[in-house]
DNA sequence: CTGTCTAGTCCTATTTTAGGACCAGTTCGA
DNA sequence: TCGAACTGGTCCTAAAATAGGACTAGACAG
């Protein structure tokens, strides 16, 4: 059956996985915040099917994660490159990556790395209160739409 | 065609997303953060088909980020909780949450809130670099398995 | 003991996906 | 300047994933 759809849902969480949350979009978005931006360049990186990519290629510049821009080495073609909306994804697409490092990955096993404009691994992301102190799950709670309790 | 796996892949976000990126299994990660426990509680919550929701939980105790521990009720049921390694996918369900607040809820549009002990809503996740300095994503970059360059 | 609740299993119709064949417009090479 | 190859798609098909519902074994409450 299709798909449920979360579009409505008052958790911006299920809303961001409505949009983005299916089986190639963030691998898409990876690839552009490394630079990617012609269809091809797409889809022999991912090994994507073309007409999958096509879809949610369009999928992305509705939403406006992407746009289409006049290549860049003034061949008549177009690219595709993130846009301020889609550059918000990063903090996404870092947490994946620590994650999935910390995780899947067995001990000494190589996998790609992010560095700083000196070569130097990054830190972890933190979560700061709105006074400046790092907050970690047990220190938050979801207050619901509607829910009255402070 | 079954769905592409990227288990082996170098990339650990993409092992991520072949881990946890399908339909459903981060929307279970979130209500587990939100408290939920039970099969039963999942299943209405999110309103996912019984079977569907079967199987997410089983691949997710088979990855270790949930486990099945005696109901706290004392009854003769399961529970189903975080490990240590599904609480460390705290960061990926704030940055999905905030991204979707961000850019998916019209101007004055309710949504639910993260919101520390206190009830003061939480700031903005932080990608710090070694020193502390706060970096964005172009301060960044992707250093490939195997590539040399510094 | 009997009826209801819980946590599933199993089946089916429909949608989504992967993969490939095909195609029009663009660019390259001789 | 022409033909070949490249780019960026469209369209089709077979297989897999999904939603939804019918059914069920064991737990529990009265």
């Amino acid at each position: 059956m299709k798909r449920t759809g979360f579009a409505r849902a008052d958790c911006p969480v299920a809303r961001a996985l409505d949009a983005i949350g299916d089986w190639w979009s963030l691998l898409i978005v990876r690839d552009a915040f490394d630079g990617l931006r012609r269809f091809g360049d797409f889809q022999q990186n991912l090994g994507i099917a073309k007409g999958m990519l096509t879809a949610r290629l369009r999928k992305l510049v509705e939403l406006g994660v992407l746009e289409q821009v006049a290549a860049s080495d003034g061949s008549a073609y177009q690219e595709y490159v993130l846009t301020k909306r889609g550059r918000a994804l990063f903090p996404v697409v870092v947490s994946l990556r620590q994650w999935g490092e910390a995780n899947l990955f067995a001990r000494g096993e190589p996998h790609s790395v992010l560095v700083d404009a000196q070569g130097e691994r990054v830190g972890q992301l933190v979560l700061p209160s709105k006074a400046g102190r790092p907050l970690n799950w047990s220190d938050t709670r979801v207050k619901k739409v509607g829910s009255r309790k402070r």
